[in-house]
RNA sequence: GGCCCCAUCGUCUAGCGGUCUAGGACGUCGCCCUUUCACGGCGAAAACACGGGUUCGAUCCCCGUUGGGGUCACCA
């Protein structure tokens, strides 16, 4: 069987983590099994919907490096709906409904109000009230028997029909609500797999009878678990973060999706460079059924590490002109975003303002200043000079070097002296010594 | 209010009646490396929500309490 999975945003915003999460599940398993990742705009709300939203998505999903291998949008789709529906009321497993919504509100909070839960209860459909009025459109649950299936993270899973409301499929003017539509999709796209948040969980329910009703066999479901925050929830209706702030905040994405591959599975979190490994070693059994506390804190930790383990190859058209492999390698541990690069790049590079320094440091570097010209450059310097200043000043440890890294590179902490002496080459270094002891 | 999930170190989790002096990962702390710091390496501290059962014996099974999450739309 050749896997299918899609992802079904609609375009009535960015992505946020929710979503991403939930894309990223999905095209990791297509992935794994060697399958086919589907992005399906879920655009039926044409009031909500936007083309800006769409670009938007795909453009996010690219950056991300999720790119599906084919995209379907709904709304170009009415055709297909227009005959499985007409299928279904033939049927009789769709039928016209004439309430408001005024009504209906009125009676779920009666139904509440009396302790009960707040089902759609079918009306007489030979009402003379009714006539009229333009009907919208319920499917009509099957309240036989349980509707009951084996969900790969959660495990088996049983529904009474009773407790859910034949929901409604239709509106009055003719467009479609979400629920049926997804089903005849992933019937005609062959989606071997539904991925998504637990928060549809009542909605299978619901939409494996419509996959019976249509006499297809259902896909393999599995709901996972929602995100949460420190600040609440991270739901895809909620305030939550947004794609367009990681972007520019300039974390790696594969920072991100190391992260939201793993948490909230038995797996370790760590810094992974290829989606393959992240997609290898995939499994919704591995899954927890408790909601994880998604904190991008973790993800800044990871980004560093990501970068720390990145080869140059990984990273070069990304830096700055000029930059070497040597010079990546000798920098990357220091970084924790990759724009830092090019800041450390100037230290061995370029030209930066040496900071003002105390009176004691300051005839430190001076003393430096008048022994660095004098040393041989191939010949590693910076011993020499360590070891020159250690012997005519008295000084050593932290109150030797603490002062000359200041002064050579503007910053309390770095790669080692050593590596970054002989990168910056004589004449910076001599400059930098010089200014730094008259500033 | 009904229904459904969940409850182990700060966080994500392993554990499926004795093997638990409860394992791993992240974070934290310490040590090493660095004649400094960061990176890196090594190590340590750190948890079974509570109350009842069942059992020779409960982290593990049952019930309840408390606490989290989800859902019950003419949104997806």
């Amino acid at each position: 069987m050749t896997v299918t999975t899609r992802f079904a945003p609609s375009p009535t915003g960015r992505l946020h983590v929710g979503n991403i999460r939930t894309a990223l599940h999905n095209a990791l398993f297509a992935r794994k099994q060697g399958g086919t990742f589907v992005l399906r705009i879920d655009d039926t709300d044409a009031e909500r919907s936007t083309a800006e939203f769409d670009q938007a998505i795909r453009d996010d999903l690219d950056w991300l490096g999720l790119a599906p291998d084919l995209v379907v949008r709904q709304s170009g789709r009415f055709d297909l709906y227009e005959r499985e529906f007409e299928r279904l009321r033939v049927a009789g497993r769709v039928y016209a409904c004439y309430e408001t919504p005024e009504e209906l509100e009125l009676r779920r909070k009666v139904l509440l109000g009396r302790g009960l839960p707040p089902v759609y209860e079918r009306q007489d459909l030979t009402s003379p009230a009714l006539e009229g009025r333009q009907p919208h459109w319920r499917f009509r649950l099957d309240h036989g028997a349980p509707i009951e299936w084996r969900d790969l993270v959660r495990g088996p899973q049983r529904f009474d029909p009773h407790l859910l409301s034949d929901p409604v499929v239709r509106r009055e003017d003719g467009s479609w609500l979400y629920l049926l539509p997804s089903v005849i999709d992933d019937i005609d796209l062959g989606v071997t797999h539904v991925v998504r948040g637990e928060d549809h969980v009542s909605n299978s329910a619901v939409q494996l009878q419509m996959f019976a009703a249509l006499g297809a066999n259902p896909p393999a479901l599995a709901h996972e678990a929602l995100l949460v925050a420190a600040e609440g929830k991270l739901s895809k209706r909620l305030g939550s973060l947004g794609v367009e702030e990681l972007r520019a905040s300039g974390l790696e994405p594969m920072a991100l999706l190391s992260l939201l591959a793993r948490l909230g599975t038995s797996q370790p979190v760590e810094a992974i460079v290829e989606l393959d490994e992240l997609a290898a070693d995939l499994d919704f059994a591995r899954f927890g059924r408790a909601p994880a506390h998604f904190d991008l804190h973790d993800v800044e930790l990871l980004n560093a590490r990501l970068l720390h383990r990145l080869e140059f190859a990984d990273v070069a058209e990304r830096l700055p002109d000029g930059a070497t492999e040597p010079s990546w390698l000798l920098l990357r541990g220091n970084l924790e975003r990759l724009s830092d690069f090019a800041a450390w790049f100037t230290v061995i590079a370029g030209e930066f303002e040496p900071p003002e320094l105390g009176d004691d440091e300051r005839r430190l570097v001076a003393k430096a200043a008048e022994i660095a010209p004098t040393l041989d450059w191939s010949a590693g310097p910076w011993q020499a000079l360590a070891e020159t200043l250690k012997t005519s000043t008295g000084l050593k440890g932290k109150a030797l070097f603490h002062p000359l890294r200041l002064a050579l590179t503007g910053r309390e902490s770095g790669p080692e002296m050593a590596g970054l002496l002989l990168a910056m080459g004589q004449d910076r270094a001599v400059a930098r010594l010089t200014t730094a002891a008259n500033r």
